[in-house]
DNA sequence: CAGACGTATCGACAAGCATCGATGGATGCT
DNA sequence: AGCATCCATCGATGCTTGTCGATACGTCTG
């Protein structure tokens, strides 16, 4: 498949970007479809290699890495780390881009701080 | 490659408390025992019944509700919600109080804000 | 005290998930 | 061209999890 598209919220409801996809649960009663989409966000950090990956690229030099860099840190195999991202990605959480035969991989800031701003307590 | 070693910094009390679990992972590499803990908690909150009972337990008149209360909300059995309480109780998201024959449960405001601190961007 | 009520726990089951090794397509290098 | 490298995908496997119904224990009420 040619181009890794981000595979975001495009619901017609509520959540429109990214960066508005995240109803706060704590000042507002979380109406089930945002509950979905929020508990997707949610379970893709709810492991910890997936937690490690997203603290490698977020504090990687220029802000990417290749997957080629992830594998020794994780102590994982090659096709785990894929699927790792993969998730990662369908969450909106990370982003990839192709250099070469390369891939890299980078965080979505404001995709982390909507998922903050879901937490806010009043 | 580029990361060498794992930072495994072994401190004493490794992160224990519910406001001082959480470890910056966006501005920190975060070492390994830290994302055990955090990813607990992030799972804890990928579940859409459970995310959908913060939000029930946070919105509520007086903070807490009971057990009795949170049932028909969710669409759930009261053996499935008990056991959901049970996982946000684990993961320090929320205590419970019995009042009677009644287990009034509650969030946990700092925890939800320490989860959130671990968000921060830079 | 006996029954009703509220909850946690148990056993069972299906579905989902993390993981690996293998495979194959794409890309770059010699 | 030929080969090495990178990475997504596949199939298999064992473990975890969400769910229910049933049960057992504690507590209130009549």
């Amino acid at each position: 498949m040619g181009v890794k598209e981000l595979p975001l919220v495009e619901r017609p409801g509520t959540a429109a970007s990214a960066d508005e996809c995240c109803t706060p649960l704590v000042t507002t009663l979380l109406p089930e479809p945002d509950a979905e989409v929020l508990s997707e966000r949610f379970a893709a950090l709810g492991d910890p290699v997936r937690l490690r990956l997203v603290s490698l690229l977020a504090n990687a030099e220029g802000g990417a890495v290749c997957v080629c860099d992830l594998t020794e840190p994780v102590g994982r195999s090659q096709g785990t780390v894929s699927h790792h991202l993969k998730v990662l990605s369908n969450a909106g959480l990370v982003t990839a881009e192709k250099r070469g035969r390369n891939m890299w991989y980078s965080v979505v800031p404001s995709s982390l701080e909507a998922l903050r701003a879901s937490l806010v307590t009043r």
